[in-house]
DNA sequence: AATTATCTATTACAAAGCTAATAGGAGCCT
DNA sequence: AGGCTCCTATTAGCTTTGTAATAGATAATT
């Protein structure tokens, strides 16, 4: 699958808000680019099936159609694989090294771990 | 710094044998490409800081000088920000939810939120 | 010395990615 | 009606990425 850069830019914006116009696409991307531009990178998504859009007066709107989730683990996946050949554990390592997590955060992780644990062992 | 497609390809096969030649690399990627298409890999991958070559015999030997950890914690915090916006356990959930993921590797990852977990606590 | 094998260097080109100027259409506003 | 505003459509350009043919250099081999 495989999203670039701006890709995927533009459909985190369209996953935080659910569904968007192309001027709110616009408005939610960090670099200020032209209206056009924000246009056809969203006609690209849409050829390459990753949203649709509906007319909703005389603008459209775009509703994504990769959820993110998939794009996540299609991503993370990649990660895994070439980056960390395969260890979730050196990833996940990689993910903690970041400074400040809080306590609260680590728990509900070790949580997510503990639930898939039990999942596993029944 | 964001690696391309390729660029990971080979970073992947640097890594994993520590350093490599060209010929190294050429044998070590999925894809069967021409030698000289790989040394231009090499080279761009140079003038971009991300390895760097010594000379052995008439060869050159390419070493990392970009280490799969920071590439790694760049990787996963685009992933994090675009697409789990921020939330690690999202992260991690989709991490866990591919499929068969052994008792033994997800004790390792208990315990090394564990470890985190005091780490941070103390 | 000529041949071969094994490298690197040069150069080029095609495809993908990204950006936007310009143009066109449709409704609103006064 | 005429102009303004807010859209989409067309078209085009530049840059990056990816690939490799071809050429040149050097050392081994016979």
């Amino acid at each position: 699958m495989h999203l670039t850069r701006r890709e995927l830019d533009v459909m985190a914006v369209i996953w935080k808000l659910g569904s968007a116009t192309v001027a709110d696409v616009k408005a939610g991307l960090a670099d200020d680019l032209a209206y056009p531009t924000v246009l056809t990178m969203l006609r690209t998504l849409e050829s390459k099936g990753h949203v649709r859009h509906t007319l909703e007066g005389k603008a459209f709107r775009y509703f994504p159609r990769l959820q993110s989730a998939d794009a996540g683990t299609s991503a993370l996946s990649r990660v895994l694989d070439k980056v960390y050949r395969g260890s979730r554990e050196l990833l996940v390592a990689g993910l903690l090294e970041d400074e400040d997590i809080d306590a609260d955060e680590l728990r509900r992780l070790k949580k997510l771990v503990d639930n898939k644990l039990k999942e596993t062992k029944k």
